[in-house]
DNA sequence: TAATTAATGTGTCGAAAGTACATATTTCTT
DNA sequence: AAGAAATATGTACTTTCGACACATTAATTA
């Protein structure tokens, strides 16, 4: 093992095989939610003492057999009962004393999903929904982490698109222009907005109008199956 | 400090420690050179059986006690003896095989740096500086990270003033225009790259000539103070 | 020293994209 | 039938992007 990782042959007498397996890999998974005009996070209470009050994102250890990858779809899918959604690596994380308890480097993801349509068993956990404009601390260094979650997310919102996971199934352009705002945290023109996305040609006109609406429904989109990112099952 | 890490108790009982504390976590630095108008990426001979013949990038497995910046600057150190050179992060890699002797999981960053101004010791080791277009093949899956590092480059290399410290300190804007061409793959127009640049505005004019050619001279410019990225030392 | 060579330095025009902005239309409500 | 509240849409202005050509400079050579 030693020679594998090419160490010298000084440097293996100095360290010791458990010095260098002493450091836990984690994955964190920043969950964001859309709901009611507003951007949110799936946060849980933090159990520990040095955190008490404070809530944390949702994160767990890597198992030594599997992937990373494969380690934030498990970590959602037993957080959330969710295993359809997208998940995408952000950044390493590995400041030494980031982790009270021992040293833990950990991989950060963002997750986009729609809120009202995934109904989460949050009943008999701590798991709650937190908007983003309200969070001010975070255990550890996950409010470190959100931020750079939001803004890698906020830098690929224009060009890619990431944001379809975060609405329904069909949505108008009004609510997918308000989810713009929500993620950019700016008010944007809605003839330039529709101008910009109708170039994109994400959007699929289901000849459909919303219901229910005391007023003029707008036309419902959804968005082109070769657009659409699920998870890639593994 | 399975409570810390938020197990539940069931899983305390069947995972040990041992099993989690089996994943390695490693860095590996992305060293980018640039000479005689061509990319170039540092490269040492893997001394694995597995990988007999082919090249690996420098690596080495992060210590407890240090955070992974600065894991990647002593990596930097140790292999080339340089410590004034900037780092940033790409991307953590952790297949589950991607180490042929154990579980190892890494982080890839990038380096840049001017080959002729940072002359290594280069005797005595096995560290050569290869072609980016000759490269088809790296031991691990140093192949990939190669290739995830240098689209991060061109995808940074038109917003950020990034690629300086792959020139002189002083340079022209036709050995400027070289080294766009070679990181992005294409020709660019001079009037157009040189409008672009313009208004950026990260060089400072020094009112010298280039001196030595048997044609016109150029301009010499530098990057601005503001725009210098040094290592922050640690 | 004049002519040649090989590069530098520079500007314009048309196309595309971005920005600011106002009115007519549709549906529901009363 | 009138009013309320939202949708749908176009134009003029500005900025950015891309293609493109010619005069200038310094060194070399004839």
């Amino acid at each position: 093992m030693s020679k594998a990782l090419q160490l010298k042959t000084a440097e293996i007498e100095k360290i010791s095989h458990l010095d260098y397996f002493n450091i836990a890999v984690s994955v964190d998974c920043v969950i964001f939610g859309y709901d009611d005009k507003e951007l949110k996070v799936l946060l849980i209470k933090s159990d520990l003492e040095e955190f008490e009050g404070l809530y944390s994102l949702l994160g767990d250890l890597v198992r030594p057999d599997e992937d990373l990858d494969t380690a934030s779809y498990r970590i959602l899918k037993e957080r959330t009962g969710l295993d359809d959604v997208y998940l995408e690596q952000v950044h390493a994380f590995g400041e030494i004393s980031r982790h009270p308890s021992g040293r833990v480097i950990t991989i950060a993801y963002y997750s986009l999903l729609d809120i009202k349509n995934h109904k989460l068993k949050l009943s008999n956990n701590e798991l709650h929904w937190h908007s983003l404009s309200e969070i001010k601390k975070l255990a550890f260094d996950h409010k470190k982490i959100l931020d750079t979650s939001l803004r890698s997310l906020q830098e690929q919102v224009m060009e890619q698109p990431v944001v379809f996971n975060l609405l329904p199934e069909k949505f108008s352009l009004r609510e997918l222009q308000e989810l713009y705002e929500s993620i950019l945290g700016i008010e944007l023109d809605r003839r330039n907005f529709r101008k910009k996305i109708s170039v994109k040609d994400w959007l699929q006109d289901l000849n459909e109008m919303e219901t229910n609406l005391s007023h003029r429904p707008g036309k419902l989109y959804s968005v082109k199956k070769q657009y659409q990112r699920k998870m890639q099952h593994s």
